[in-house]
DNA sequence: GTCTATAGATTGATAGAC
DNA sequence: GTCTATCAATCTATAGAC
């Protein structure tokens, strides 16, 4: 009995987590009313706040779970993917374009970033800094991969590199929600190879 | 008389819209009440609704000239700078860490950039758009002048590059406020160097 | 065009039953 | 832990005087 309890917990939590995903993504994060949320989620806003104390602590734990699903699928993709040039489109739909549901993952992505660096936010902001070093790190082990299979030449060491990429990613998709047309795969594509100093 | 007058609404309109700039930058769209704005711009809300008729239209017109006294700075820097590696310098610095009391701008930028993108606001996007397009000339025309003086061998067209080249540095500046010592100015040089095949 | 005053709706959060 | 009910604060927007 104190399992089904505890279940129904766990539920109620990824439900609120999941439905304020799809309610910030679409409204911000000071559009998304704990109603619209705890609706959503066919919980109610006590429950919200049973769970979570507060809205911005509701934000809070999204910060640390958002990203990892996404990440992992795109990393498969990556590495299924031959040669340097599919592995970059693999990157650029993964990021920029990716098929639904995954669609406005990044949107949250960025209107989380955009809150956790408004001067107010300190805490916010060092636990979003914590989850990119990780992602970096990610990123400088499969640049360390590329470079040893002689793909690339790369114009900073990987761990300094890695930011960079992250950054240029981040920056194309948001140019890319706004200006659809502006970059398409392949100028992303080309872009990325000098970035890497590609080889081939 | 009329002339006055007429002065008084003119300055009421530019302090309105200065004092947005600020308070949004501060806590971003949708925590900026218009009391808050109008109170720093020292008027009244009943103004600001005698400006703008509605809050959105208020940061659409902000949307219009937010970024371009930021932009005439940071393109007179560049062209004062001699060689490549101190226009790139130069970009960085007018873009990601500029002086005081210019800090603010790329904050402003972002928290607009994001509420222009989400699904709902399409006058928005669309108005935000234009304004980046002519960016993107500046930007092509530059690159065709590097590229003319054999500074640059760039990957792509000058007009495919320059969307890159924008959108790069909007990721590195969000990367920067987030992470400040994970790109610093030679990292940044370095990568620009890479991503536009600089050729010295 | 700008002010004062206020309407009308919505918000984040709390109290107490179960 | 989740519900119902509700409060106090805050917000956008409007009305009418000047």
């Amino acid at each position: 009995m104190a399992r089904t309890l505890q279940a129904r917990s766990v539920e109620t939590r990824a439900r609120l987590l999941d439905a304020a995903a799809v309610v910030i993504a679409q409204h911000g994060i000071e559009g998304a009313s704990v109603d619209a949320i705890s609706d959503l989620a066919e919980r109610t806003s006590g429950s919200l706040y049973g769970q979570f104390a507060s809205k911005d602590n509701l934000v809070i734990a999204l910060l640390d779970r958002a990203k990892d699903l996404v990440a992992d699928r795109i990393s498969s993709d990556i590495a299924a993917a031959e040669g340097l040039d599919a592995r970059l489109a693999a990157l650029w739909h993964g990021f920029v374009e990716p098929p639904e549901p995954a669609r406005d993952w990044l949107r949250l992505e960025h209107e989380l970033l955009v809150w956790a660096t408004r001067p107010g936010n300190v805490t916010a902001r060092q636990r979003l800094s914590l989850r990119y070093l990780a992602e970096y790190r990610l990123v400088t082990a499969t640049l360390e991969d590329w470079a040893a299979e002689g793909l690339v030449d790369l114009p900073l060491p990987p761990e300094e590199m890695a930011p960079v990429v992250v950054a240029t990613l981040i920056g194309l998709e948001m140019t890319h929600r706004l200006h659809p047309k502006a970059v398409g795969e392949a100028a992303a594509v080309q872009a990325l190879r000098a970035l890497l100093g590609a080889r081939e």
